[in-house]
DNA sequence: GTTATGTTTGCATACGTATTCATTCCGCGC
DNA sequence: GCGCGGAATGAATACGTATGCAAACATAAC
């Protein structure tokens, strides 16, 4: 065990002659303290290396100033871009982020561990949580964001971009370049960012009316989407193939197209057009020139902030349910319909 | 503010007609209570919703279970494997990650916010420490472990690849591949990682009678990496340019390949032989199919955690260098010397 | 039955801070 | 000079838990 303790509050307040009131006073933010006073302390502090000490802290406060995030995975990279943002927007508001990584089967054994401490507010960007662990938060008056997801019917804010609408719009976008036969390579099929962004398409489609030639299962993993787009397009000639797939997330649509460029030799766009879901940065980088679906990340981390610290403070928990718009990222992997500007909304 | 407060310990040792302390014994991994008492407490702490306060309890043990983790950014996906790594090897010990994402300039504003809290442990990998806060945690009975970098002449701990290894072997099989003119694109000048790195190539040049052939400063990071990449190679015929490249990292070398390739119309590795480091998931993906030098992640993290909580339960701090070797993983982007396996060591 | 040994138990206290409350201090208006 | 209001201060307490200590209890040995 550690030997040597940190100074308290109690030492600097020795040695700089006052109060122990004082010397918290003097880290208080708004608390009444003479200038002088305040000048002894701090330097007394310094001079020990005192800095309060967080747990004491909330344990009086009854606000810890930490958020829970909780994650599945970090392997897509767009997971990623939210903790970093996330993280850092949290530290200048002079909050911070403690890291759950969730098992697959869900998310309920690691909120057993996040009661423990207590946060001051959840972000799920993870499997969806039990419906009795959710109202137990509720009843501790802890905040759940859930980030990139939602449980319909369920009481939690949310936070998502408009996957119905993003759906829609890659199915225009293939129909108006004249793909004949465009298929679907699911997320994990339980996902409402899936279910949404299939929907989406399917509308397009329908409107078109058109269906969709078939859909492979890849579940949000690059090693499943590589798997599936090899079952779609394996030994298959051009009528008996999709001319273009919508694959549910960027992370699986680079997958997709190793296979269908490196494996099986086909040309993208030319033989098939690919489009994905995230705008993650390699989407970007010329190995890919992925047409994609922005999720604008700053946005959608901004809302979720919000309405975390938002509810840390109010007596009132109250639901939001932000959907932040994303437009369709014009690139290289996808036929473009003739004339077409670089970006449409 | 939170109005509904949770259950405490004594509000369960009321309903289960025992003492507070036995409601602490019976959460307390060892304690003495006897099997009748235990199952009282627990019915009635499930009735109630109860779990302990991991501040308050911390606050006693003077053990918070938590590990400071430092990062610099999460865009090279080297760090998002180590974070999810080490997140879930620290929560099967019990301990949990808080996440601090440092400023370019440096890890000293951070680290104040840091010791407010009690961590059991910090674990760096971002730009190093000032040795005056470095002092501070020593004092302190913090441990630091320095990951994937290291101070020379410090008391800190760190993990770390054989980076001088690893520069070792690419220097000697590019040569071995019969490369005249071998580049090197560099990391942060002055990250140890980059530092050993290039000495190991010079080293393994130097053997062999070369000079390398010029460098370049990627700093790490991508964009960067691209333009560094254009100042080599634009506007150069064969014999004024590089036939090989040894980049410092993979996030780095994925942006010099697609310089090369989509930009200026190289082959690789018909032009230009590209290497770089880390073996990050992307290498192995077949748009990239890059050459690279392994850091073995899972033992990387492993050893951190090994020291972390070493140090946690000892009451003198020690200090450990841990080196990982990693091999040389032999992909496409980098000409083969004649005849060779495809795995060295 | 007695003594010795080991196991449970509750009381009281400590951890380091924020905050209430009462007190003191200071300047100011009249 | 008196009283008044506001600012500054310190003593005391509370936050929720772990743990040393001594008392109570059970068990075993004889």
């Amino acid at each position: 065990m550690t030997r040597k303790s940190r100074p308290t509050s109690a030492d600097v307040a020795r040695l700089a002659n006052v109060s122990q009131s004082a010397v918290s006073r003097t880290f208080t933010l708004g608390a009444s303290v003479a200038p002088e006073t305040k000048r002894k302390v701090l330097e007394a502090a310094k001079s020990l290396g005192y800095r309060p000490n967080a747990f004491a802290r909330s344990l009086i406060t009854r606000n810890s100033r930490i958020i829970a995030v909780v994650l599945a995975y970090l392997d897509n990279s767009f997971y990623p871009r939210v903790l970093e943002l996330l993280s850092r927007g949290l530290q200048r508001k002079g909050y911070h982020v403690m890291l759950f990584l969730a098992a697959p089967g869900g998310a309920d054994d690691v909120l057993q561990e996040i009661l423990q401490y207590q946060v001051a507010g959840i972000l799920m960007a993870s499997a969806t949580l039990s419906s009795v662990l959710a109202k137990e938060c509720e009843a501790a008056g802890i905040p759940i964001v859930l980030f990139n997801r939602y449980i319909p019917g369920s009481p939690n804010s949310s936070v998502t971009s408009d996957n119905y609408a993003g759906g829609v719009a890659v199915g225009e976008f293939l129909v108006a370049a004249g793909h004949e036969r465009i298929a679907y390579i699911a997320g994990a099929s339980d996902a409402s960012t899936n279910k949404d962004r299939w929907a989406g398409l399917i509308k397009a489609l329908s409107e078109a009316g058109r269906a969709c030639w078939g859909q492979a299962d890849g579940a949000y993993s690059y090693d499943r989407a590589a798997q599936a787009a090899r079952e779609m397009f394996s030994d298959r000639a051009p009528p008996d193939r999709p001319d273009a797939v919508f694959v549910a997330n960027d992370h699986m649509a680079l997958a997709v197209m190793d296979v269908l460029r490196h494996e099986l030799r086909l040309k993208v766009p030319e033989d098939v057009s690919v489009v994905g879901y995230d705008d993650v940065p390699q989407a970007a980088w010329p190995a890919y020139d992925l047409t994609t679906v922005e999720q604008a990340v700053e946005p959608m981390v901004d809302a979720a902030i919000n309405i975390l610290l938002g509810q840390v403070s109010n007596e009132r928990v109250q639901r939001h349910n932000v959907v932040i718009p994303g437009d369709l990222v014009l690139r290289g992997s996808a036929r473009l319909p003739g004339g077409l500007a670089r970006t449409m909304p």
